[in-house]
DNA sequence: CTGTTAGCGCCTTCAC
DNA sequence: GTGAAGGCGCTAACAG
């Protein structure tokens, strides 16, 4: 591989001028700066960024540790973080956690051994070890979806209070008085924020307060479908179930299956947190209040480059829309 | 940040000891090994990667360029090939090409400037300027899923013949003979192998011949339900439909409920390539040829560390599985 | 505007 | 087994 050496060699000038050509300063005059791009054009010349970045003690890297890379919602956020950031001039390094906190620390080890220049970060639980370790060597930092005890950062995620108003204005136009609803862990911030907004809202829309019709699972399908049984088996019969996100979602219409029949199961509305697209397929379809992941990714993107750049970011809860796919619904 | 020189002035002992206990190099005394792995841990001491990855000339990172992370399929495929990475002591960076060649020639940039040691690739069309001048490089290389032309490179991915098969053995076993196929582009070696095999096993499976049955999409839902609306415009009446992949069988889907209503559309029974968990909840469920993403992510890595080694790769296509969710199947 | 040079943090000879 | 020193490729500081 050519280095910067071999440019200005060929280019007939000293390294400096090359190096000064190539990171475009303007104290460069029109004769060297053509002699020097021609000649890494014809190398194929690509700077050597880990010598570059030993050089500048910056790496021109983001990373993004998300909880889940399958998951639709943290894809298509990580999908948007990286045009954002390429856009920006930076080069973004995603790593997934699985839902674990120690793969989380081994991530946390790679980036610092990477001397990313900041991290984005939706965090699973309480802080680690490795966490304590950047946050108290200032590595700018935000957060994305979840809040994390103690750990001064900007929040950016969803607008759970608003979409769980916009749901509830759906039961209510649907006429529902007897609505399910299955939540997600309290441990979560989301979960907690969901669910909260809809023991505040109910009773104002309408909605049964009978706290037999509201359960929690773990946010994935087979917790969710446990807690829908739990439901069902208090003899409760709703007209209409609420999922906290699509996991939750998906175990509970499993649920109403195998409790009631395929029958009596598509005759109950499903309204859900978190839109995926197949809802319009499934009998019944699935109304959803949809999060914006990519804007949540790039206003991340944004916030911590302000970070990066010595300014301050301010938490940023992004608005939800509401995909009605009921039966003379608008979608 | 601590150097490793703040680290060997703690332990009192030279840099290049201290050097050699970070990296495990046998020619070290116990008291000193002690010594510096103490230190160490005191001071936090997390290495340079960009220095050490100038110094020995590889990164220990590793490119996996997907043609678009939003799909399920490359979600899991980029989530085990980073276990599989991390396990053998490298790091992955996981990019998008948004199945766009302009993007992708932009992460290819960005891989060769962090001077990755190998890259995974799934290509999205043919080759660019980028990728010659890597291939010429002679970095190691994969290919995941797609072949491309003129590249001689091992290729992971799945077994479409396998798969087809299993599909149309499916459909034998169901009764039925008008089969709608809706395959993707020619242009992707998994478009046409599909195909190929479809058309090739159709017959000896008790399937029509009827290539007005037959149309192909782009691999997206919405090229996807053009092809199935034309074929519904020939007259054809199927009694069952075969998508090539999984967009192409939401759009099939949507099609068949747009033209037919969704009580015709629902006595049609479907058979997919690519499992996704929601097609147990659509009506009627989706049975699928299920492919295995994690393994050939693994068997990417696995091959890519093989080249890089010095050794040689062999191509592999991994075997799919079959989700039967008919009525009275085995799901 | 340009050339020269020091040094970023690390690993790896080369002596001892 | 250990210490000293050079140099990987690059940028920035300093002369000119």
């Amino acid at each position: 591989m050519a280095t910067i050496k071999d440019v200005a060699a060929r280019a007939g000038v000293a390294v400096g001028t090359a190096s000064r050509v190539l990171s475009g300063s303007p104290q460069t005059s029109a004769d060297s700066r053509s002699r020097v791009l021609a000649a890494a054009r014809e190398l194929g010349y690509i700077a050597h960024g880990p010598a570059r970045s030993l050089r500048r003690a910056r790496t021109d890297v983001l990373g993004l540790l998300v909880s889940d890379i399958r998951s639709p919602f943290f894809s298509e956020l990580a999908h948007a973080a990286e045009q954002e950031a390429r856009a920006r001039g930076y080069t973004l390094l995603l790593a997934n956690a699985n839902e674990d906190a120690e793969q989380a620390d081994a991530v946390l080890d790679a980036f610092a051994s990477q001397r990313i220049d900041g991290l984005l970060l939706s965090p699973q639980g309480p802080r680690t070890p490795r966490l304590e370790a950047l946050l108290a060597a200032k590595l700018p930092i935000v957060l994305l979806n979840r809040a994390i005890e103690g750990v001064d950062a900007p929040l950016y995620g969803t607008d759970n209070a608003g979409g769980v108003a916009q749901a509830l204005a759906w039961l209510q136009r649907r006429g529902h008085r007897d609505v399910a609803f299955i939540g997600g862990p309290e441990g979560f911030s989301t979960g907690a924020e969901r669910h909260d907004a809809y023991l505040a809202g109910r009773e104002a829309h309408g909605i049964s307060t009978d706290d037999a019709l509201i359960d929690a699972g773990d946010f994935l399908a087979d917790g969710a479908a446990e807690a829908m049984l739990r439901v069902l088996d208090r003899g409760v019969r709703p007209t209409a179930v609420f999922g906290a996100n699509n996991q939750t979602t998906l175990g509970a219409m499993r649920a109403m299956r195998e409790r009631l029949g395929a029958e009596a199961a598509s005759r109950i509305e499903v309204v859900s947190f978190d839109d995926v697209e197949w809802f319009a397929f499934t009998s019944p379809p699935v109304s959803a209040v949809r999060n914006d992941a990519p804007a949540i990714g790039r206003a991340g993107v944004r916030g911590l480059l302000d970070l990066i750049d010595g300014g301050t970011a301010a938490s940023q809860r992004i608005a939800t829309s509401f995909v009605d796919r009921s039966e003379g619904g608008r979608a």
